[in-house]
DNA sequence: CCAATACATGAATCACTGTTCATATATTAA
DNA sequence: TTAATATATGAACAGTGATTCATGTATTGG
């Protein structure tokens, strides 16, 4: 009863229940096994959910591929993402509130960068994987 | 001149332009050279994004770590994320719809399972960086 | 056939998020 | 100091997306 291929946790209810898992029959220790120990915590779920969150916006990722290459100041970056500067201070703001980035002043300038190697290497991956498959 | 950390395009606006970088001094062939060739297309940055889009959701994130393990349907998934019905029944549309998962009709139930090897390896490589990392 | 179960789906709602506009701060030049 | 440049930031607006509710379809049992 172990190698057919899946079951659902019940067919028939018994009480006044919706859900069908509710009585005890195979449910002893394998099938549910992996459902009882929650597969992904609800929290890291969110934190990952929320940092992919902050990949998915084509101008970020526009703004992080040219940071990955060399640092620029604002204005440039905006010219060379074709934004309106405003726009991009808010997105580095935000890739500089979680840590994705880093600036340095100079004079007038604020030069942008990626925050460390672990996010270009982050970033790297996300590419490479998303370049080959599917679409 | 290139060894410098980095220079805005340009200092001082001669024209009554708005953007720093019109007129040629430096621009020759370094500074700009990597900012000419578009960093990450509009569309590849586009796709990407929607895909990352498509990660950053929590309960997908919890629906996809139980995939990663075995087929289930649809009443089971609901069950272990705690989740209506319906709503896993969307996200399964959309996950299906960019060909995350794959469904398989038996009898009343239909079972989910990821679609293919990539879609796991991207997922452990996703979950797999945001484990060490900050946070 | 009729009822119940399992899932799907459309519409409505609510929350979130990215952009723009206006404005504020800081730095340099004159 | 005043003007101009470079960036930051708050508020408002618009678009998107996830959930819920109601309902529809398919499958099985009686």
């Amino acid at each position: 009863m172990s190698d057919l291929p899946a079951q659902p946790s019940s067919e028939m209810p018994k009480d006044g229940e919706d859900f069908c898992c509710d009585l005890p029959h195979d449910h002893s220790a394998d099938s549910t096994q992996r459902l009882q120990q929650p597969p992904l915590s609800s929290e890291k779920a969110q934190r990952m959910a929320e940092f992919l969150g902050f990949l998915a916006d084509p101008n970020r990722l526009r703004i992080l591929s040219i940071l990955a290459k060399q640092e620029m100041c604002v204005g440039d970056l905006a010219t060379a993402v074709d934004m309106n500067e405003s726009a991009v201070s808010h997105q580095l703001r935000t890739l500089r509130t979680i840590r994705l980035v880093s600036s340095r002043k100079q004079g007038r300038h604020v030069f942008y960068r990626l925050q460390d190697d672990h996010v270009f290497a982050f970033y790297q991956a996300v590419v490479e994987h998303l370049d080959e498959p599917d679409t």
